[in-house]
DNA sequence: AACTGTGAAGTTTTTCACAGCC
DNA sequence: GGCTGTGAAAAACTTCACAGTT
């Protein structure tokens, strides 16, 4: 007889995690103790039923007639997206972007820290950005296996893209976060997520007529 | 009898569009005169069958046999979402993130031009951000006002972003992109879109178990 | 021969609605 | 009384598979 093998939770689920942890981390700011599925949901625009459904994925975690206890409900999600410990990622790409990612405060106390920045440019090489200095592309992947850094963040040019993420899976990086305006094929064992904010303008632009 | 209205497209339909424009130009680039559903999908990673459905909501701009004309279909997708023309768009936050994204060179050739610079700190008044200058939100709602401003973009801090919102919906906006970490809650015909590269990494960080 | 456009089938996701608990 | 957790129903979305066109 087989063994009985749970389903997987729904990818779409997952990605709601995050927002939910985001949200909770707001209440928590604001002094609150307790929340409800009903408040979370007019916060976040999801329906309440959603977001008892998708709780109830992982186990229990509130309480009938009362919520669910926010700090509880937290560390939960938090152990849940194994972001309750810190990840070291790689930056691809000391241009603009890249700067300005590095530059980005908010990655730290969600559970990130970019602990390495690569650029190919000869020009760019040993600048300092932050605290860091700029790394040879030639020194990635020793790095990145040496460090067993499974993260990185591509900002390189549209052109350069595919083959900077084939280097990166191929030094055991395990997920892309691809801020070129280009789709990245990988292996299927590779997450990808994708940040084009000139794609969600164009997404708004279909709503505005009149 | 009540006019026969034909139901809207689902949102989720609209939300690829834009991913299809990119891939589009990109093979434009590569001298590339027709495609097909199925070259398409395999570099986005989505079915042929899933392109063709959408891209059969808005009429027929294919040719069975052969494919779709690269040319034809980029014109008929930039109508599609209105992208055909130059949108001004308004930026609120001049601090690291309001700078780095003023100084993406992105926007202008998919359809969009910051137009104005917007900060509350007395400090950042008057400073120069590449070719703009950081205007007061004082003079905000009448600017976008003046110069019929739809779109705005905010990389105010989380605090802010509701009350930031709300003046830019006064001001007649309707289309927000928030970079801040944080929900808004508008009226229902403004459209809101969110950018957190936080939320996609831990998003990623589910599945990196062993 | 190659490829689109599309009803129909299949799958996934969301909502409903209520039993059960605090 | 208020709220969760959850089967069942409904809705939304994707894939199938093929007739029809070039």
């Amino acid at each position: 007889m087989p063994d009985k093998v749970s389903p997987p939770i729904p990818d779409i689920v997952i990605g709601r995690l995050p927002l939910y942890l985001r949200a909770l981390k707001r209440l928590e700011q604001e002094g609150k103790l307790v929340t409800s599925s009903q408040e979370l949901g007019s916060r976040l625009d999801i329906s309440s039923a959603q977001i008892r459904k998708d709780l109830s994925h992982f186990g229990g975690f509130g309480k009938q007639g009362t919520g669910y206890h926010i700090d509880f409900l937290i560390e939960r999600l938090q152990a849940v997206l194994q972001v309750n410990q810190e990840w070291k990622v790689a930056l691809v790409g000391a241009g603009n972007l890249g700067a300005a990612i590095s530059h980005y405060r908010g990655f730290q106390d969600r559970g990130f820290r970019i602990a390495h920045i690569f650029d190919s440019s000869p020009e760019k090489l040993g600048e300092a950005i932050g605290e860091h200095r700029v790394r040879s592309v030639q020194e990635m992947a020793a790095l990145i296996a040496e460090e067993d850094i499974k993260i990185a963040m591509l900002a390189v040019p549209a052109s350069q893209a595919q083959a900077v993420a084939d280097q990166l899976v191929q030094a055991g990086i395990r997920a892309i976060l691809n801020y070129a305006p280009i789709n990245i094929n990988v292996r299927a064992d590779v997450e990808v997520q994708y940040i084009d904010p000139v794609s969600h303008l164009q997404h708004m632009t279909y709503y505005l007529r009149d």
